[in-house]
DNA sequence: TTGAAAGCGCTAACAT
DNA sequence: ATGTTAGCGCTTTCAA
C-alpha cells in the first residue's frame, strides 16, 4: 500500500544487486545477467522468474558496474556552457539533446558560470566520468587546459569558438559575415556614426564580429569613431550603462550596435529610458524581439541547428573504445572538422531607417 | 608542440590506468592511489613521483570504479524538466546548481520533452547511474512511474507539481492564490467578461490555477462565461490562435488572462495583430516583459528561488548510502517537505486598467 | 541451458 | 611508508 515494491517490512537496506536477484530465484547471477541483457542463452522459464524477481525487488542494474566491464562507452555526452539562463544556450542544447538522443545517447548539460577554474574543475569531472564526448562553448579564450580531451574514445568539438592551442573539431557562426553585413547595412543607410558595444577582444567572438565591423566601414570608406566603441565581457546591464553614456554624448551615434544578445537587451533598455529614436541592431536572435515596443535589426543564425551540427561532428569522430590493452588502434578520424553556420539579417518592426 | 602530453609515439592505447603509473614509477598501485587521494600515509618522495607520472600520462582516475568500489555518493543530481527552451527551466536550473555547486555536487539536467514514455527511460536511466538524487518537474499528472526513485541514498524532490500516488517532498509555487489575486484586481478593476487560456486540468498547476479564478470570481459574485476558457498543454501557437478566436467573438472578453509564460507570449502576438486594445495578463514571469510593446501584468515568482529551495530540500534529505549489507539504516528522515513558494503581481508598462 | 572463475579499476583492511 | 589480499557489481570466458 504505502511504498513500492523492494522494501518489504523492517529496515531498508543498500540496493539490491544481481546476487540478490539470484538469490531469491534460485539460479546463478550469470543467469540473471543474461536475462536481463536478452542474452538467448536462457530459458523462458527461468527468464521469467528473473524478471518477476527483478519487478518485485525493483532492481535496477548498476550500470557503472557494467560499464567497468565491459569498457563500452556510457552512452553519455557532456555539454559544457557559461550559463544554462541565457537562451542561446539553451537553444544549443535542445539541438545537441535531439542528435544525442537519435543517437541513444543522453546529455549531460554543465555550466561554467564563465569562470575558467569552474571550467577546469567540470573538464575533469567528465573526463573522470568517462564520458563518451564533449561539446563546450569555450568560456575564456585559451584552450590548453582542454587540451587532455579529445582523447581516444572521447572527442571534443568546440562550439561558436574554435580551438586555440589544441588540435579539435569545431562548429561556429560566421561572425565576421554577420556583422559586415548588419554594418553595411547601416552605413548603406546613411549612418555615420555607429555605436557598438563589442565583446572582449580576446574572445573569438569578439575579434570576429568587430573586424566584420572594422571591414564595413573600410568597405564604404567610412572612418568609425573610437569613442564609440566599448569593450566588455557582454553582459545586460552593463551595455545599459554604457548605451545610456553613448546617448549623451554632445556628439552622439545615430545607430549602435549590441554585439550580443543580453547587451542588446540592456540596449533595449537605456534607449528606452531615455525616450531616444536611436536606431538599434545587434547579435544575436531574440526569440521575443517581434513584440518589443523599439524596432531591432538583428543578426540571427539558427541556435538550435548550430546545438544539432555540433553533436553531429562529435558522433561522426567517436569510436569505440578498445576494452583491454589493444594497441593497434586508429585515431579517432582525418583531420577536425571545422564547420561555419551562416548568419541572415532580420529587421523587427520596421526596417533599417536613415538618421 | 602538437598534441598535449601522454601520447608519446605511435599507437593510442586505451586510457592509462594506477597499474601503469605504478609500473612507470616504481610503486604499488596502493601507493599510487594514496598519493592522488592526499592520504598522509605517503612520503612526500613518492607522491612527487606519482603525481609527475599521472601529469605524464594524463592520467585521471576512473571515478566510476572508485565509486563502486567505496560505495560513496556519486556527487551528481540530476534535474529532470520538460523542455529546455523554456526560459522558466532555465531559470529554475540556474538555482538548482548553485546549491549543488555549494555541495560539491554536479547538476545533470535532462529533458523529457514532456513525454511519458520519455521520462521513464530518463528515470531508469537516472537509477542505474546511481545519481544522488533527483528534481523533477513532472511531464504528467500521474507519477506512479516515479515511484522507485526515492528509495534509500536517493531522494526526490517534485518541483512545481506534488506528487500524487508517492509519497516525496515538493516544492511548488502558489498557483492558486497567484491566479486568484490576479483575477481578483481584473475583477475590482471592473473587469466583467475573463477570458482564461488554461492548462489542461489534469495537471497541478492547470488545476490549480484555476481554481483561483473561479475563487476570485466567487468572491467578487461574478459569473465567469465558461465560453471564455480554453483549455491546453500550453504552447504559444495553440494561445495564438485561441486569443485570436477569443478576440472575434461577438461578445468577446475585455481583458485575457495566460496560464503560463509560453502561452502568454502567444496571446501577445495575436493581441497586436489584431489591434486590440484588450487587457492581458499572464502567470509566469517573463525577463523581457518591460521592453514589450503591450503593458501587462503578470503573477510573478522566483524561479531561480524555486530552484534554490528545491535543491536544499534534496540535500536535506539525503543520507549517506550504506555501503555493504549494512541493515539498520535509518529512512532518508522525516515527513516529506511540502514547501509552497508565494507570488508577486507586477505590471509591466501601465498597470491594470478598467475595460 | 547453466555455472564457476577471473577481472574491469579502484580502495578498505590488514599485513609488513 | 609501502605492499598484499580481497571485493565493489557486473560480464567475459571457459567448462559442465
Amino acid at each position: 500500500m504505502s511504498g513500492s515494491a523492494g522494501d518489504n517490512g523492517s529496515g531498508p537496506r543498500s540496493r539490491p544487486t544481481m546476487r540478490d536477484i539470484a538469490a531469491q530465484t534460485g539460479v546463478s547471477p550469470m543467469s540473471v545477467s543474461r536475462a536481463l541483457r536478452g542474452d538467448p542463452g536462457v530459458s523462458e522459464a527461468t527468464r521469467a522468474q528473473v524478471l518477476a524477481a527483478v519487478k518485485a525487488f525493483g532492481y535496477q542494474p548498476n550500470e557503472f558496474a557494467r560499464q567497468l566491464r565491459t569498457g563500452g562507452p556510457t552512452h553519455v555526452i557532456a555539454l559544457v556552457v557559461g550559463h544554462l539562463a541565457n537562451p542561446f544556450y539553451a537553444q544549443f542544447a535542445v539541438g545537441v539533446e535531439r542528435v544525442a538522443a537519435q543517437h541513444g545517447t543522453r546529455l549531460m548539460i554543465m555550466s561554467t558560470n564563465n569562470d575558467l577554474a569552474n571550467e577546469r574543475q567540470v573538464i575533469n569531472d567528465l573526463r573522470a566520468r568517462q564520458v563518451d564526448g564533449v561539446i563546450i562553448v569555450p568560456a575564456t579564450p585559451d584552450h590548453r587546459h582542454l587540451a587532455e580531451l579529445g582523447g581516444p574514445g572521447s572527442p571534443v568539438v568546440f562550439a561558436t569558438t574554435p580551438p586555440n592551442g589544441v588540435e579539435a573539431s569545431s562548429v561556429i557562426v560566421d561572425d565576421f559575415g554577420g556583422m559586415r553585413e548588419l554594418c553595411g547595412r547601416l552605413l548603406a543607410a546613411g549612418h555615420r556614426r555607429i555605436g557598438l558595444l563589442r565583446l572582449n577582444r580576446a574572445m573569438w567572438t569578439g575579434s570576429e564580429r568587430f573586424r566584420g565591423f572594422a571591414a564595413a566601414h573600410a568597405e564604404q570608406g567610412v572612418r568609425f569613431d573610437e569613442r564609440l566603441i566599448t569593450e566588455h565581457a557582454g553582459d545586460s546591464h552593463w551595455a545599459m550603462r554604457e548605451t545610456r553614456r553613448l546617448l549623451r554624448l554632445s556628439d552622439p551615434p545615430s545607430a549602435v550596435i549590441a554585439a550580443n544578445n543580453l547587451m542588446t537587451i540592456g540596449a533595449l533598455r537605456a534607449v528606452r529610458d531615455a525616450g531616444s529614436d536611436i536606431t538599434l541592431a545587434g547579435f544575436d536572435d531574440i526569440e521575443v524581439a517581434d513584440l518589443f515596443q523599439r524596432s531591432l535589426t538583428l543578426v540571427t543564425f539558427n541556435a538550435d541547428q548550430l546545438g544539432e551540427r555540433s553533436a553531429e561532428v562529435l558522433f561522426e569522430r567517436q569510436r569505440p573504445r578498445t576494452t583491454g590493452t589493444g594497441d593497434g588502434e586508429r585515431r579517432p578520424s582525418g583531420p577536425p572538422v571545422r564547420d561555419v553556420l551562416p548568419t541572415k539579417l532580420i529587421s523587427y518592426g520596421e526596417p533599417l531607417r536613415a538618421p
